[in-house]
DNA sequence: ATGAAAGCGCTAACAA
DNA sequence: TTGTTAGCGCTTTCAT
């Protein structure tokens, strides 16, 4: 195979077109000082020859990659992947990510990186030079990473940090967990549950901490003890089935769990228990994801919008030149809760 | 934010260690030529700096562009993705494809692209053009599309073709389909059912004649007919629900399906009907995502390696250059059989 | 409003 | 075995 190389680059459209490369050039970044007629006759040879720029071309000569990357945590993700239990939530990211940045000529490459690895600055450094994104989508545990977040600056890549309030650099986008616990210890609370367990995730992640505050806050509201119905887990199935007993035990008649791996392992414990669900005990998943609507009854779950999240971010890191506003901001993406089969009233 | 540039190049490396550009190319590249101990002082230097390349520079220069575009059909991916039920394609692709990129220095990218549009070529190129992609991983139906495989082979760029035994350009793999329907099969005839029903899949995908040969095939083989135990679907949970009952009433006590949906319809059929499964009607589903390993019962599921298949996909287009031998032999990544509680002996 | 010239980081081709 | 030269396709200066 010979040297491969462009098949139509600027050049024949400039020759077609009978204009300069640099006209050429403006019309196809949409930069202002061209006039109507001569942009006309540019597009008119675009359309013809089929001319689509060389993002390699492009970012050579200075200007944007046209990438986007997407860094994920490499264990969680692969585990995720190989299980096949349908844990979805690199699908949601490229759902809500691909498509938006399809929509603005954009790409979007998934990047696995180990966070708890001494070399994580080599693995991203590593990851930049070669890709030259113009942006970075960071999730948790990342968002809040401030080695990541002090490389990306330095770099000077955009970066949308999903998941984490910290201030810092970049824009920072959740997806309403306090709300969202709050959503679900409302609806046990109407339900007529007053023992409502909340089992945490990992403190690595700022929003457990999020998460356990609405559940708080919902409990204090309506004038309820959270006194004991705290569980300190750290999203495995294992943690699910070590806080789910003594959240029982303590009187619970509900649990939420902080994902969907915990809420399966309270619906595991309840099971081996022969407590009925939701007879015996409601339980609310934070995660509604095809394992919790597969199970057996379907739980009731608060739907992340991980896809609209994604989406948004994409959209700022996009338009970051234009508009620094929404660096402040934290932009909120707000939750909803799905009833199905696992909550009930309580046993009077 | 000032024009980005590459932190630190070639150029920066080659005066670290007091050698020409080209021989810091060189050793990048792994080229012969190059004495061991120029080798080991550039080395040292590229260590030192943490350089990396740009892939955006390598591919300026007419290399490669580390890049591997794995193209999918944007509707069924989409509509996957949205409805939320474990479809997990893309991400056993992704895991076999990105971690085999990753070993060899490369990035997988994903693509989708409409199936059925006129503007497919123009897409695609655009694609091309942009990214200009080192090679493209073909899913079904793109696989033997042939606007397609003649567009990228015109282009020079490799491609592997998994599901596709079409002769043409490319490397052809294929997860054993005729195999696998033996399989399930020969698995249902052991358990001594005679009257085994099949639904085939979209006719548009070669894979579903090879899975209704295999079936036939051992059939034949033990010596049953499969007058009337034929249906054909077209993947959709639609048709599994008008094929099932057909060939229920035509006395089928099990009945293998094609894919995961019409699995599921066959097994919503069956409820609908008051049979039991696998009492009344054993099952085999044709794919062992997520869906079918939550069923009720669990079923007994065709496990294709779509993982295994990506990765072997992409170590051969990295290759491409030095063996060309895989070329006429089509690849085959031997499904497995994962028997669950949806197979049972009929009931006598 | 348009064009010409200079490079971005890297590699292929050639020369030494 | 090594270094030198000339681009790759595009965008940035800077002229006009």
């Amino acid at each position: 195979m010979a040297r491969r190389k462009q098949a139509v680059t600027i050049k024949h459209v400039a020759a077609d077109a009978g204009v300069s490369l640099q006209t050429v050039s403006r019309v196809i970044n949409k930069e202002p000082n061209v006039r109507p007629e001569m942009m006309a006759r540019v597009q008119e040879s675009i359309a013809k020859l089929g001319y689509v720029p060389s993002i390699a071309a492009q970012r050579m000569s200075g200007s944007r990659s046209y990438l986007i990357m997407a860094l994920n945590d490499r264990e969680r993700t692969i585990e995720g992947w190989k299980s096949r239990e349908g844990t979805d939530w690199v699908d949601q990211m490229l759902l809500g990510g691909m498509l938006t940045c399809a929509e603005h000529g954009y790409r979007l490459i998934v990047e696995l990186v180990d966070t708890h690895s001494d070399h994580i600055e080599r693995e991203l450094s590593a990851a930049i030079a070669a890709l030259q994104p113009d942006g970075v989508l960071l999730t948790p545990p990342h968002s809040a990473n401030p080695e990541i977040i002090a490389l990306l600056d330095a770099a000077g890549i955009e970066m949308a940090r999903i998941g984490s309030l910290t201030p810092g650099p970049g824009f920072r986008l959740t997806m309403g967990d306090d709300l969202a616990a709050a959503m679900a210890t409302r609806h046990l609370i109407e339900l007529g549950h007053t023992r409502i367990g909340f089992i945490a995730g990992s403190l690595e992640y700022e929003l457990s901490g999020w998460r356990v505050d609405g559940w708080r806050a919902a409990m204090n509201e309506a004038g309820l003890s959270t006194e004991g119905m705290l569980g300190q887990g750290d999203f495995s199935i294992e943690s699910g089935r070590i806080c789910a007993p003594q959240l029982i035990d303590a009187g619970a008649t509900a649990i939420i769990a902080s994902n969907d791996q915990m809420a399966m392992a309270t619906l595991e414990v309840a099971r081996a228990r022969r407590l009925s669900v939701p007879g015996d005990l409601s339980i609310v998943s934070f995660d509604d994801t095809p394992v919790v609507r597969f199970a057996h009854p379907p739980l009731t779950a608060i739907e992340q919008p991980i896809a609209a999240v994604t989406a948004r971010a994409v959209e700022l890191i996009i338009g970051a030149r234009s508009c620094r506003a929404a660096l402040d901001t934290p932009v909120v993406v707000t939750p909803s809760l799905t009833v199905r089969e696992s909550t009930a009233p309580p046993r009077s």
